[in-house]
DNA sequence: CAGACCAATTTGGTCAGACCAGATTTGCCG
DNA sequence: CGGCAAATCTGGTCTGACCAAATTGGTCTG
């Protein structure tokens, strides 16, 4: 059970990224909310609050309105994606395409700065990939963990803001999509070992050439999702992002 | 004047960051903070939530501890970049390391996507970068202006969401810093020569190159910066972060 | 009738004091 | 010393109130 403010900001922010608020509109007084949600208006103040931070509402002394979507914060992208039971997969691919960039660079940093040690590491990350042994899940996991430690050794704190955030709100999306359809772990095995060698040798273009490959793969992946969504009469892929 | 939760919060989030308060330290209760604020619980309150959603504290029942740095939200880095009365070197280097991919992959989208309509805008904003009456206030200006359009127009939102948080938070001190170390003006025209073209063409890994370029640039007017600020002794670097 | 101006109302910001449920601490007892 | 229960503390919520700024609506003026 969450917290009434946290509900009540949650609810809110569902309502604003479905449209039934839209940017501008002035939403309704925090007294009025509280008397919508039976709360109290202390309660919706701090959810406002919450909102005003995610950036989906402007609050001034006189009235409160709805912002544009493009001046949020990151951290909507976990409310984008909750939003249908389907994740989005144009939004998915998007988010790929930002991580795989961030992870190239922080791997580029890496084969550059890290000590042999850290490269050690890493390495044993990549090797477990290669393993035949991993279920689809497992597969995904270390796949995750693997860019991660990426970032992580990479001594870019903003990178690693970034990264930390994308990766813990579409986290759960990208388990969920797996089961609809799945990365050519072939072709991600072949990079993977390439990835291992240019670690070895410390091979900054290789690195760089196999994370390139690597963002053309999820690109790929999302294309063949987005294809899947629309030909499902059920799921209908969302509305598109503009 | 800002509000007083604002004000709270923003001490709050500068004595965590500052390490008045460490990582896994409690946080005085909210009564405690009341008191020492000269404010009321409420008030406590909503500065409490603002440091939860920034994710400098995590807020349990029983008490409130502080996280550690790098779980923190994007929005963190305005603060640790205005700590100090000369901005951090080292941590805008890692910002423009980031911009400048993230603008490149945009700037590649623009290229293999756009319609003629928006790539001639952007080569307007390009060729304004390459008149010479431009002072250094104006010049940044128009800079930022380029790689803004660039992002807008790449229909990535995840990288809008990045890159318009991080200009907001740094814009500030990257005028600062520009009067302290300034850019190779002359190098970057070069480049931005090469954009024009590149972008006329439509030429990707032309524009791919000059935003590599355009990095190395970066990379180096910081390493300057950092060089310049650690021989001023009134004005030591920042401490590492770590 | 259009536009400037003023007053009533509404809205967000803050405050005081109170109660509850769960976590923490304390202290007693075996 | 270890374990368990009571006292205390913490965050979450509520009621009801006041202020200053913004919005609104109507009036007055040109």
């Amino acid at each position: 059970m969450q917290t009434k403010h946290e509900h009540i900001a949650n609810t809110l922010t569902d309502e604003i990224l479905s449209g039934r608020y839209r940017p501008g509109d002035r939403l309704p007084s925090e007294r009025e909310l509280a008397t919508r949600f039976h709360a109290n208006r202390g309660a919706v103040r701090e959810a406002m609050s919450r909102l005003s931070q995610l950036g989906v509402a402007a609050i001034h002394p006189g009235g409160t309105r709805v912002a544009p979507i493009d001046e949020a914060n990151l951290d909507i992208i976990g409310y984008m994606l909750t939003a249908g039971e389907l994740p989005d997969a144009k939004l998915l691919d998007q988010i790929f395409q930002v991580i795989d960039r961030l992870v190239g660079m922080a791997a580029e940093n890496v084969v550059s700065e890290a000590s042999g040690k850290e490269i050690e590491n890493i390495r044993t990350l990549v090797q477990r990939l290669l393993e035949p042994s991993l279920d689809g899940d497992e597969h995904t996991a270390a796949r995750v963990e693997m860019m991660r430690a990426f970032m992580l050794t990479s001594d870019n704190l903003v990178c690693q803001l970034i990264a930390r955030s994308l990766f813990e709100q579409f986290a759960p999306s990208l388990s969920a999509l797996e089961h609809y359809v799945q990365l050519d772990i072939a072709a991600f095995t072949v990079l993977m070992r390439q990835l291992d060698r240019a670690l070895a040798v410390r091979d900054r273009d290789a690195v760089r050439a196999v994370f390139d490959n690597l963002a053309g793969l999820h690109r790929e992946t999302m294309l063949r999702a987005h294809a899947a969504a629309a030909r499902d009469a059920g799921n209908q892929p969302r509305a598109a992002l503009s």
